[in-house]
DNA sequence: TTTT
DNA sequence: TTTT
């Protein structure tokens, strides 16, 4: 059993690559709000996720830096050499499903923002608005 | 172990009562849409939830139908008998910690709505807001 | 997103069916011990769940009443009419993977004390012991 | 909204310091089993993880290596300068509450093989065993 | 290396 | 309607 559920808001875009065989990966972090302190600034963590096939590519599509977002998935770990040789080891969650919890106008002012010289933008038809959530199938995932 | 997470909407106002020891107990129903058919219209699923102490004060005050929040907590069972004579078993969440999904944004425009009559009306200065947790200590809990 | 986690023990064993279409459905009961009060019994929550599929015969299969299990899910609410024409409403976990937290011995024991006049009773050769998950590709599954 | 399950088993057995002010931190390392691949042999992720406070002493007290246990909690980020002065970013499980999994006789046959040479040890007392969860109030945990 |  |  390991299961793990965040919601936060992306610490940047997601980084959409493909591997030699054509699957989708996309990478991203998400910035976690600590419970407030009551003396304190809000504190975060950060945490790498990875996120494979056509989730990734609709979640890199419907998403940007800031937005809001509930993931949930596993958490893996992994190591490797860093260019030291030495051996590194890092904790990421691989996400199974995800939630936008972005409002239609929330993204509509976002892009607006993002793309004001052009008065005839269209907000995008996002499938995975409005709390619904996007699922993937693991079972041909390459691990 | 006995946990469980849910993102949605209230289906409708946090109900606020208090035990004869003047402890404040919160009564809600939270929706939460179900992972979209292609073909289809969304669809929810509704929970009970029950959210107590300062929490459940919290919890009222900062929130509305409506409102999108995440809830965290355990699922209980329990029995009573209905006007028939016959036992009826129902599951909730008993909330331990929550998280407010609302831009302030949506609150002032929710609040407006509520109350258009009054120009001066101030937007809640709303501490849990932003993704910030709001944890309750259960253990001094009557239950 | 609506996440459960249980670890707790089968209150019986599964209940193994068909659909029309030839689904295999299990149901149980899984009795989750409540944190254990200083003066106090143990004391329980029982939880209903259902499991689909291939998932729902290798549960059923390497399980049995009071085995140790951790299952994970969603919750989901539906309604039904009683025999008095009463709308019922029930709430119950969709089990999407699962972990036999039973050892080999026990397993074993059990087995003897259900089969004791058979000497030549060999241990169920179980897959899915020593904490390896099953999981459920639900993509497929009938709601 | 951040929360971590895991079902393990103890990569080796709890750590336990004090802080100058003399709170009680366990420190300790949890091994994963991945779901088995049908072909492969089977594999686990490696978790660091930290209790704090009486839990952290009831942790390290009825617990031992290779001893099955369920934790839940959430993930935290730090980060630390190594001796080549470079930053090292990692992840840990900050522990909420537990349930120890194994058995009495589990329990008694490993202390037998620690402590074989002392015929008249009894076996602990262990309050936590029977899947009864042991909570943290982390309201006064020092971060 | 970070979000509102 | 319940498990150790």
């Amino acid at each position: 059993m390991n299961r793990v559920v965040l919601v936060g808001r992306l610490a940047r875009d997601v980084e959409l690559r493909y591997t030699q065989s054509g699957t989708a990966v996309g990478s991203f972090s998400i910035a976690v709000n600590r419970r407030k302190k009551v003396d304190g600034q809000p504190e975060a963590d950060f945490f790498n996720a990875t996120i494979w096939q056509k989730a990734a590519e609709n979640f890199a599509n419907f998403t940007h830096k800031g937005a809001r977002v509930a993931i949930e998935g596993r958490l893996q770990t992994s190591s490797y050499q860093n260019k030291e040789g030495q051996n590194v080891f890092k904790t990421e969650v691989i996400v199974e499903s995800f939630d936008l919890l972005e409002t239609r106008a929330e993204s509509e002012s976002y892009k607006q923002g993002q793309n004001s010289n052009d008065p005839f933008s269209q907000p995008a038809n996002n499938p995975f608005s409005g709390g619904n959530e996007m699922n993937i199938t693991d079972d041909d995932l390459p691990f």
